[in-house]
DNA sequence: GTCGGAGCTGGTGTGGGCTCCACGTCAACG
DNA sequence: CGTTGACGTGGAGCCCACACCAGCTCCGAC
């Protein structure tokens, strides 16, 4: 998780929705839900009209999931895709806001280590009680 | 915040709803839910229905922020809360119970550091990119 | 007394992020 | 061909942890 895809370097740029639940781990259901928030660029269809995901959507994926994952809102992942569609010019934007989520990650980081720094204390003390 | 409560040594031992908000930052609403959810050992009333809160639940508010906040169901504190309750002998499962929260809480950690590392890289590569 | 404000109960609403459902289509298999 | 199974769409439902509300009671201050 939270790797950086490695491309495929030859032909076939095309995967199924199967294919798609296979590789990341998302749900299909999921996957439909990204696309119709904005996770993802438009993905097109078949003639007979199922998904035809590429490389570039399983990357986005990646990042979606990495940013999820990290506890940033559906909304702000999408925010991020949509930077990156409106091109370079929008570099310092997004720089920004992967530097804001990186700080609220940091301070969730801490804040968690506190916690469990409670919990042994608390399993320590109880281990000092236990009865012999 | 996570922060073993420090006991009122004198007398005056009840507290008000609007007290124990103060004290916890809790709203007074969780407070009623966490009643309700079995969080708290029975909390008395005043002749008007009033609640009056103890020492006692101001520990146990204590821990179950901790415990919430490092993202315990509530049912699972309350779960604790009632093993507490239970007397002496559950001391063991309780310890079991905490340390596997502890484990969630480890992983958690290292997965949203992973996390932050993938997003470094990212601003990293784009400071790379940036146009000059 | 009366008024403001804190509390009470019981019930309903909210928001985010999926998840499930019904129903329809198409391609492929035997 | 018929059947199966993967997908499609639109929309409803669900879960959690609260937040909010209506309508009432009580206490203390003025």
């Amino acid at each position: 998780m939270c790797q950086a895809r490695r491309m495929t370097a030859g032909g076939m740029t095309a995967y199924t929705p199967a294919q798609v639940v296979e590789e990341t781990g998302l749900s299909i259901d999921t996957l439909r839900y990204y696309e119709k928030s904005g996770l993802l660029d438009p993905v097109d269809r078949d003639a007979a009209g199922r998904r035809r995901f590429t490389d570039q959507h399983l990357e986005q994926l990646s990042v979606a999931r990495c940013l999820r994952e990290s506890g940033m809102p559906v909304a702000d992942v999408a925010r991020y895709a949509e930077l990156v569609r409106a091109g370079d010019h929008t570099i310092d934007e997004r720089v920004e806001l992967l530097r804001e989520h990186g700080r609220r990650v940091q301070a969730q980081i801490a804040s968690l280590r506190q916690q469990q720094r409670y919990i042994e204390r608390k399993v320590a003390y109880y281990q000092s009680v236990r009865r012999p």
